[in-house]
DNA sequence: ATAAAATCGGTACACCCGTACCACTTTTCC
DNA sequence: GGAAAAGTGGTACGGGTGTACCGATTTTAT
C-alpha cells in the first residue's frame, strides 16, 4: 500500500486555502443569522449550510462540532452587539436605549438566551462575561468614570434589567422610561464637577 | 353500528376520576422537577412519563401538547419560587439573597431560561410578567412602601441584575455583596419615617 | 346489568438531528 | 510531474422527538 493515513486533516480553525477561509466565514455568518432570527433551537447543522448554500458536510468539516460553532458565533454576536450598542449611545446618549432595544428585538432576544445558556456551559462563560463587562464599560465611558465606580455599576443593574424586562415582556414604555431618566439623573446628580 | 364516536375525549384539563386527576398531577411534578434540573431541553413526554412511573400515552392524554405541559409547569415553578423567595426574605433579610441564590442554582437557570423563552412565546409572557411583578411586590412588602414607588423599581432592576449574573457568569460574591448592600442602604435612607 | 364514556398503554409513524463515512477532486509542495 | 495534503459533497447511520392510533380495560351513569 502505498497510500496516506487516511484523511484526519478536519475542522481546521484556520484552513490553509483561501476558498477554505472564505466558507469558513461564510458558515459562521450563516449561523450568526440564524441565530439572531431564530435563536438556539435555529442553529442547526443543515439549516446552516443551506443558508451559506454549501454541502451539509462542510459544517463538520470546518467545526468540530455544533457546540464550537455556536461558540463562535455567539463570540462574534456579542462583539458586533456591544460595538453597535457603543455607536448608539455616543450618537443619541443613554436615554435613548429603549428605541434600540426595540429595533431589533429577535437579536436581544437572542443574546439573553444566549447569556443564560451558558450558565450551563463553562466554555460559554467567558463569552458572557465579557459581554456584561462590555456593556459597563460602555457605561462608564459614556459618564466618564472608572467602571469600578459604584455609579457605574447601579446604573448598568438598572438598565441590563429594563432592557431585558422590556424585550422579553415587551410592556408598555413609559414606566421603563421613567425609571430609566430617574436612574440617569441620580447618576449625574452624583458626578463631580469635570 | 351501535358504536359510540371514535375516542375523541383527550386532554382533559381537569379528569373527571379521581386517579386521572391524581396521574395529571403527578406528570406535572414530574415536569417541574425535571425543568427545575435539566431545564427546558430535559422537559420531554418520554422523560416526564418515565419520571412519573407513567406510560408515555399519558403524558399526551392529559396535556394537549408539550408546550401546554410546559406552560403549566412554568407557571407552577414560578409560583413556589415566589414562595420561597417571599419566606426566605421575611425569615434572613434582603441581604442574604446571594445565599439563596447559590443554594439551588439549576432551578434559577431554568427559570431563567424559561424567562427568556417567553419572549418568543407570547402564550409564556403572562407567567414571565407574573414572576417580575411577584418579585417587585415582595420587594415593596420588604421595605414596607407601595410596589409603584420609584426607590422599590430601583432596587428591584439592581437585585435582579445582581442575581441572574450571579447565577449565569459565577463571579466570586464579594462585588456582588458589596454592591447589593450599597443600594440597599441608599434605599433605606430614603425611607420616610414609619 | 349494561351501554356509554373515560381512561389506559403498547406500538408505530414521520421527522429532524449530529455526526461519520468515503470516494472524489483540487491544491500545495518538492 | 507526481505524491501528499487539503478540501469536497453525496449519503447513511443511529438515535431522539412529538404525536397519532387503537384495541383493551375500567369507571360512571342509568
Amino acid at each position: 500500500m502505498t497510500h496516506h493515513t487516511p484523511g484526519e486533516r478536519t475542522h481546521p480553525d484556520t484552513p490553509t486555502q483561501a476558498r477554505g477561509r472564505r466558507r469558513r466565514a461564510t458558515l459562521l455568518t450563516a449561523a450568526v443569522d440564524l441565530l439572531t432570527e431564530g435563536g438556539f433551537a435555529a442553529l442547526t447543522h443543515r439549516a446552516v449550510a443551506h443558508r451559506a448554500n454549501l454541502p451539509l458536510a462542510a459544517t463538520t468539516y470546518y467545526f468540530a462540532s455544533r457546540d464550537q460553532l455556536l461558540a463562535e458565533a455567539f463570540a462574534q454576536l456579542v462583539d458586533t452587539e456591544l460595538a453597535t450598542t457603543r455607536t448608539w449611545i455616543t450618537d443619541h446618549g443613554l436615554t435613548a436605549l429603549p428605541e434600540l432595544a426595540t429595533a431589533d428585538r429577535t437579536r436581544q432576544l437572542s443574546l439573553w438566551e444566549l447569556y443564560v445558556h451558558a450558565g450551563r456551559h463553562p466554555e460559554l462563560q467567558r463569552i458572557a462575561r465579557h459581554w456584561t463587562d462590555g456593556c459597563v464599560r460602555i457605561i462608564a465611558d459614556t459618564l466618564n468614570l472608572p467602571e469600578t465606580d459604584t455609579r457605574v455599576r447601579l446604573l448598568h443593574t438598572t438598565i441590563t434589567t429594563l432592557w431585558l424586562e422590556h424585550v422579553v415582556e415587551q410592556r408598555p414604555l413609559d414606566h421603563t422610561r421613567a425609571l430609566l431618566t430617574h436612574a440617569l439623573t441620580t447618576a449625574q446628580n452624583a458626578l463631580p464637577p469635570p
